[in-house]
DNA sequence: TTGCTCCTCACGTCACGTGAGGTGGC
DNA sequence: TTGCTCCTCACGTCACGTGAGGTGGC
């Protein structure tokens, strides 16, 4: 599929699919036009991408996680380096304070808006 | 106290104290020296500007809630206009989707960790 | 030809980080 | 005077947004 299709399913703007291949974490085809082709799993590529810059994980980071993915259906099952494990495990408890943040955030709202 | 002591108190850089006051988020008095001086409610202000910079608000609408907020011993209380309140709702949805999108990012670092 | 989609620069934004160079109080 | 803390520029960063100006396929 081209960009303005995969990014009608994603959600996802052109212009950050287009960032996300310059740092690497996309790899689409280019058509003799030069227009980009991008295969049916770009899709759940871009999600995982989204996942994880929401979690706030660089897109460096990303870029090498990405690879250790394996599809497998409805699932996906992964591999990854040690050292790259390590890191993500940190990032796990970064994700998982932060939870507890947007927590706090929500409650604060609720006392505003419950006051009135 | 002075901004060394409270980015010390709250674990805030300097920088973004200083940025925090342009934004019009702080309003620190001044010494003669020309050093900022910060009540002791600031600890609990910038607490609060962090909680709602982590939940994605911008800047000039978290300076637009914090006059809005009442200290009252250990939890706090607020009143503010319908108009802003409206927009607060939908930033509560919002914080909402983001925990979950969060939750996602956490299972899918421990299907990534726990295929090892 | 028209209209829709795509392309590559390239500057702007937001919340800061990070020096550069200088000043104040004990 | 020394040393610690503070000050104001001002450029850099990260993940994009937003035109500017041009091209490709039905």
């Amino acid at each position: 599929m081209r960009i303005g299709e995969l990014s009608r399913l994603t959600g996802v703007s052109q212009r950050a699919l287009r960032y996300y291949e310059q740092q690497g974490m996309l790899t689409p085809h280019r058509r003799p036009s030069g227009y980009r082709e991008y295969g049916a799993d770009a899709v759940g590529t871009v999600r995982r991408i989204r996942t994880l810059l929401a979690a706030g994980l660089p897109t460096r980071t990303i870029a090498e996680v990405l690879p250790c993915i394996v599809e497998l259906g409805d699932s996906v099952a992964a591999t990854c380096p040690d050292e790259l494990a390590r890191y993500l495990a940190d990032e796990r408890t970064r994700i998982v304070d932060a939870i507890a943040e947007l927590e706090a955030a929500r409650d604060l709202l609720d006392t505003i808006l419950g006051a009135r």
